[in-house]
This record gives structure tokens, C-alpha cells and sequence, in this order.
DNA sequence: CCTACCGATCGGTAGG
DNA sequence: CCTACCGATCGGTAGG
């Protein structure tokens, strides 16, 4: 590893500003969670706002890699769209602070971020509106379906669901995460397609 | 109006709060939207923190005085549920800031949002959780629903939608907020009712 | 409701 | 990567 300690850095920020929020992190208690001084993190991010910007860069380049490969391996066999929404899940449930950094920045700088995520996510949002147009030319999604809005707010359940699950299934069960899975497949699938062809599994 | 300052000064603090955040909003800056000095506003409200609880309290307040007021209207007729999850919409919708200070009081102190929303709003989920489980007793409503976690995700839609309209579509088109409320009824009518009783609405 | 002021902390720089 | 230090701003107080 060539820079560690730059990397040291940028993963502390990250959860930071997950947790506590850009303004509410300063400099200090991120060089203190580092193990150096405050000005030794300035020469590796000359400045608070640089070291943002790398933090949302990182995380950024992280999903226009495990992107496609998500949408790929999903669109492999017949359930592809359970384990689309699955993978999804997981992918924010493995690492909580993706959704509250996301939800952070949608807060602070809804302009940057809707530029940055405009930008990668545009072409995979068309290509999933495409998708569902198709389904509605031959009958297999409903016709009630606007896709676009349906598909951000699929997001907005998933994304949302992570960021907030304290809050909402903070019961300690430990079955809350697979329950939440389940239930948002359930509800993306059944407001999607015209028959529910897997209805079965869930009775 | 016996004292208006403190209003303006809880007014101009929740709206704040909602746009830059509690740690990125200084007294200094809410002092000066309402035309007074800094040391004034700590003579209604003692410190920046009694200051946030005010501005939370208010909001609850507001919301449990409305929250019954929506649900006992949407009980009358037939299209009760389109009814409640458009009053709801509507008043978030309404002010945009109710969401994101919510938003920003989840991602900030989930432990104090918890306790305080889930005193007034649990009672309303468990009527809520219950009529679906009687739906499911007749047969009205899918067998699959998760209840408590079927709401939650209506819930983050909802609110969600509202806090970020801004990211997912921001496309100045007029429409979008009352293709929001079709979607957002859509998918959750669909996820529910065995029977898609009103589909013919929506070509 | 104000002026004047407090210690603490902020992001950032000088200089090595 | 450090010590030492900068001006600006923070929440809050004294005193009227």
C-alpha cells in the first residue's frame, strides 16, 4: 500500500461525516481517530472541503464499479429482480454510512450531488425505464407504471430503509433486516408486474 | 399575539435548521433573519440546544394535532387510503422542511427522534398495522404484507420523496410533484389490496 | 432588548 | 509528520 495513511484518513472522514455530519466533524477529531496531528492531515487534503470531495469521489467511484456488476449478475436468470433489490440492499446494508453519507449531501448540497449522481446514474435509470416500458408493451408490467418515479422511489425505500432503520425497526430484532428485504421486494415486485408470479413464497 | 419574537425566532430556526443543519446554523445567523442580536435570542431560549428542542417539540406538536385530524378524514368513503396517503403527501409537501428537519433530527440524534416520534405515532401504526391485518383476515388485503414494516416503507416514500425532491426530479417539471402522489398511491394501493379496485384510472 | 466581552474551538498557515 | 501559532467565529455571560 503506497499512501496509507491518506486512505487512513479518508475512511475516518467518512464515517465522521456519516455519523456526526460534515459541520458537525471537525478536522481535530478526524486527525485524532488517525493517530496524527491536524496539520498532517492538511498536507494530505490541503483543505476541509477537499477532503469532502474526496470522500463523496471515493464512494462515487464505488458504485460506478459495483454498479453494473449488480445490474449484470441480476439480469441473469428468471428472478433477477428479486436479486437485483436484494443485492442493492446489501450492498447500502453492508456499510450503513453509504446511505447516511448519501442522505447527508442530498441535505447539505442537493446541487453537487444531483450533478455527480446525475452524471453515473442517469444511463442506469433510462436503462431500467426502458426496461419497464418494454414489460408494458407486452403486458407483463402494469400499465399504471411511471417509470421513472416508480424507480426513485424503489430507491428512496431502500436507501431510505438503511439510513433510518434505528429509528424505525429499532425493536433489536435481528430478523429486521431480512424482514425489510422481503418486504420491499414484495412491494417493488407487486407494484411492478401484472402478475405476481411468485406470490407463493410469501403466504 | 402575546410574543411574537419567540415565534419568528422558532420560525426562522426551523427553517434553518431544516436548509444548513443544527451544527451549520450559528445563533448569530438566526438572530439576524429576525432582526435581533445574538444575546436576545438567548433570553427566549437559553441555549442553541433548548432552542432545537423548541423547534422539534413545535413540529410534534403540529403533527399530532393534524396526524388524527388526516386519518379520521381519510376513514370517510370509499377511496380512504388514496385520501390519506395524498393528506399526507400534502402536508409535508406543503413545507418541505418538515421533511428534511425530520430527516436531519434521524440522521443526527436517532435515540432522542425515536423516543419522541414513537410516543404519539406508535399508536397510529399499530391501528394502522391492525386494519391490515383484518384486511388480511377477509381477504381484502395480500396475505404477504409485512405490516409495521409495509407502513415504514410508505412512510419513507412519503417523507423521503419530499426531503429530496430536489435530487430525484429536478427536472423543473410542474407535474412532478402530482406524479409523486399518483406513484407513491400506486405503489402502495398495489402492494396492499389483493384486488387492484381503481386500476382503471391509471391506464 | 442592547453593548461589551469571555474562553474555547474552528479551519488553516509558517516553518522546520 | 511535527510544534507553534493565526484570525475568525462559536455558544454563552455580565451587566444594564
Amino acid at each position: 500500500m503506497e499512501d496509507s495513511v491518506a486512505i487512513q484518513i479518508l475512511d475516518a472522514a467518512n464515517r465522521l461525516f456519516a455519523e456526526r455530519g460534515y459541520d458537525g466533524t471537525s478536522l481535530q477529531v478526524i486527525a485524532e481517530a488517525v493517530g496524527i496531528r491536524k496539520p498532517s492531515l492538511l498536507y494530505h487534503y490541503t483543505s476541509k472541503a477537499v477532503l469532502r470531495d474526496a470522500v463523496l469521489a471515493r464512494l462515487m467511484d464505488h458504485w460506478a464499479e459495483v454498479l453494473p456488476q449488480i445490474l449484470s449478475a441480476a439480469t441473469t436468470g428468471e428472478n433477477r429482480f428479486e436479486a437485483l433489490v436484494a443485492e442493492v440492499i446489501a450492498f447500502f446494508d453492508a456499510d450503513p454510512s453509504r446511505a447516511r453519507l448519501l442522505y447527508r449531501e442530498i441535505l447539505d448540497r442537493p446541487n453537487e450531488l444531483s450533478l455527480r449522481l446525475g452524471g453515473f446514474l442517469a444511463p442506469w435509470i433510462a436503462l431500467l425505464a426502458d426496461y419497464i416500458r418494454r414489460g408494458q408493451g407486452t403486458g407483463l408490467i402494469r400499465a399504471g407504471v411511471d417509470p421513472e418515479v416508480y424507480i426513485s422511489n424503489v430507491i428512496q425505500m431502500v436507501i431510505g430503509g438503511v439510513a433510518t432503520a434505528h429509528v424505525f425497526y429499532a425493536m433489536g430484532d435481528d430478523s429486521a433486516v431480512e424482514r425489510q428485504v422481503l418486504e420491499v421486494t414484495r412491494i417493488a415486485r407487486t407494484a411492478l408486474f401484472v402478475n405476481d408470479y411468485l406470490e407463493g413464497n410469501h403466504g
